[in-house]
DNA sequence: TAGTATAGAGAACAAACGTTCTCTCATCAA
DNA sequence: TTGATGAGAGAACGTTTGTTCTCTATACTA
């Protein structure tokens, strides 16, 4: 088969999936390529599976593998990485499975003020945190003080605990009673 | 029925589409619930389409939305967000689809070293980079320099352009002739 | 030119799938 | 106790879906 034509389908397939976040059927796929006989489609099926794109249910229905959802690793800035061209032989990973452990109990939140500067989180800043962690001493969590919300590092001396900012001009905070923790930050995403 | 048993089969739901990014058929459904019946499944199915956790294609096949896949938004720190217990009203979204416009194009890249510090992108943190944007004045981007790839501010004075670190320590760089870039940095996400 | 390989058309079939109904059994209220 | 409600069992159905085959038309090779 051509390969231009296989490059092009291929990429039809991964449209289909981004778009449905669920794979076609073979009816589908025939509609999708534009060919009309699903016998045709079942041996593109068979290279899809042959390059690791898709994979087969019990049943036959196609599953979708890292492969497909996806996004290419290159490796790291300053080392060297490999040429955006070469495709193969790269990792692929979703984001959403690797930043989220815990998806029932995580929930996503937007940063404002500059408390946490030197910990390289800035206004705008998107944090993911998970309320079912405990925290431990360095961790950056939301906290409530004072009846409101902020984000700190979690601190011990002794037997008390305190919150630090990451930025030098807030003081710390030492809770009068008790310290609500409304969950531990696990990663943060920034957009430009 | 039963709250707390449409609940738990609610997070089961969820948890079979996160493993297998896939939904479940009746069948696969009956055994997920341990229910031997598909009628009773027909029921239960139209109240996760009621809930908008799924969706039905011509078919009846089922389609996942985004409250399916999606996390929870739940408002901005220092603004006094939502109590986590509240689970209405808030919006969802999916990392990966937010992050990432041209998936084609994008691929993922882990920093090290400490030149864009002060753009608060740390060593460890990885980025997102697509190599089908146009860089413009003050855009972050991969940038071949004496063969070796660096991150840098993409910068213009008169007709030159030339690369400027987020760090004072290191010096800007004037490329002699050509200059490769190799994407622009969409977004940074850091996991701790 | 003759021969070969290959993509697609099209039909056929068994298994899987969504959908609908009826019946049973447990729970709860009056 | 009686009646109502609702979850699940189970069977039945028409359709969709994956799978396999045969045949035709086209492109390429020697």
């Amino acid at each position: 088969m051509s390969e231009q034509l296989y490059h092009r389908r291929r990429e039809l397939l991964i449209a289909y999936y981004r778009r449905h976040k669920q794979l076609p059927t073979y009816d589908d796929l025939a509609e999708l390529f534009g060919v009309r006989s699903k016998g045709s489609i079942y041996k593109y099926v068979d290279k899809f599976i042959h390059d690791d794109l898709i994979a087969k249910s019990d049943t036959g229905r196609l599953i979708p593998t890292t492969k497909l959802y996806g996004l290419r690793v290159l490796g790291s800035v300053q080392a060297g990485f490999p040429s955006p061209a070469e495709e193969e032989l790269v990792d692929t990973m979703s984001m959403d499975a690797w930043l989220i452990e815990n998806p029932d109990a995580s929930y996503l939140l937007q940063v404002s003020g500059d408390s946490m500067i030197n910990a390289g989180i800035v206004e705008g800043d998107m944090v993911i945190v998970d309320r079912s962690k405990d925290p431990t001493v360095g961790d950056i969590v939301i906290a409530q003080v004072d009846n409101e919300w902020t984000m700190k590092y979690f601190m011990k001396r002794g037997n008390g605990i305190f919150l630090r900012a990451a930025n030098s001009k807030y003081p710390d905070i030492h809770p009068s009673d008790e310290l609500t923790i409304g969950g531990v930050v696990t990663s943060v995403v920034r957009k430009y």
